[in-house]
DNA sequence: ACATGATTCAAACGTACGTTTAAATCATGT
DNA sequence: ACATGATTTAAACGTACGTTTGAATCATGT
């Protein structure tokens, strides 16, 4: 076995440990224990348990985020040649998609995608000024482009609408394969597009609010 | 002192650190310190920590979902009089203005609103199935009366938008002054009135879906 | 084959935790 | 005033935690 592959291992365990029981719950020994390496090596290949957290964070959330950009930037590209402005539902969905999309890739990804849900609901927790760092330049783009895309609200509603849709997200996004009360006739599986989709039916009328 | 005192000092205290940091992140040190209890005075009122978590829980939960279930009786009963189905809104606003209006009226219970807020973010938590306990009655009727209201929503698409809904509504009472990144020109106070249409547009409009 | 640096390992470190104990103190009814 | 039960107190208990250590083992270039 290589370093490679005992900090992957690591990586791995950590993710998912940290997603089900949160970060103070997760001992070091039940990570390593689940990793199958030495009590040791967190502290050896990523310094302390703090740290360890950070590196799972930016394995995943630079890519997501970098795909998000990317998305948004096809979208405001594509409106601005064509002389109209963006839907608040496009708008909504290069954010929500990628995220939705992340957790059907397997490897653990669906882990990383609770991880961060959780995040989101501990203010003063240590991952979230790690996460805040990564999200900051990207919460304002979007809060930009759903100002555009919906010119009759005003600043201080959207403010509140694009929190309370983020909430929604969140909540989504710790949900996995974990509900507390299913009626008997719902069904639980679906694809990444049913799924955004579904979100989006419910987030951009939101967005848009009362008529 | 009394006893009681002690136990409310307790029970305020080891609220408020709850809330902002978590169950495992908060020592019973910490707690009896704030409270100006002796360490041993929280096993000696409540038994054990966990026991504590649930009298916390007991205390606020117990009156606001009576309040929750009496408003439901009066809509329903006041829409059944009239031959008409209550508007979505009106559903919803039964749940959510005495959880808004709970924030505001003091004495420490703003600090049982974030723990709430918290406690739905944490799947497997303690805290989840005491919690959990006293909700599922409510949640059911909650789901019943909504069904009712939009009976053009099938089942299956109406148990997502009302998870949503509780997504956003979970998330607003994390937030409490506590705002990671606001505009400048987006003010933060506004009285439970405001606060509860506010949160009532979005909801409606995304529980009523995309036209 | 050997030297060297990276990695793994078992063991121990000091600290903080939740809980328990038994004596001291307080409140209350007579 | 005194007895009795409730409460508070300081101290200690055992356990689990994150971290550190130094020797053992492994991988790699020569």
């Amino acid at each position: 076995m290589s370093q490679a592959d005992t900090k992957q291992r690591i990586l791995d365990a950590a993710e998912h440990l940290f997603a089900s029981d949160g970060y103070h719950a997760t001992s070091l020994r039940s990570i390593t224990t689940e990793a199958e390496a030495n009590l040791a090596a967190v502290n050896y290949h990523f310094g302390s348990k703090e740290s360890l957290l950070e590196a799972i964070i930016d394995r995943r959330l630079r890519p997501l985020n970098q795909i998000r950009h990317a998305q948004l930037d096809t979208l405001l590209q594509k409106t601005e040649e064509a002389g109209t402005i963006p839907s608040c539902r496009d708008v909504l969905r290069t954010f929500v998609e990628p995220t939705l999309r992340l957790r059907k890739q397997g490897s653990g990804a669906e882990n990383f995608v609770a991880l961060v849900g959780r995040t989101l609901a501990e203010p003063q927790g240590i991952a979230m000024s790690i996460f805040m760092r990564h999200m900051e330049p990207l919460m304002l783009r979007l809060f930009q482009a759903l100002s555009l895309s919906l010119p009759g609200v005003s600043r201080q509603v959207l403010f509140w609408r694009v929190h309370f849709v983020l909430g929604s997200l969140s909540h989504v996004m710790r949900c996995h394969e974990r509900h507390s009360i299913v009626p008997e006739d719902v069904s639980i599986d679906m694809s990444v597009e049913e799924e955004v989709e579904l979100f989006l039916d419910f987030a951009a009328a939101g967005m848009e609010g009362a008529q």
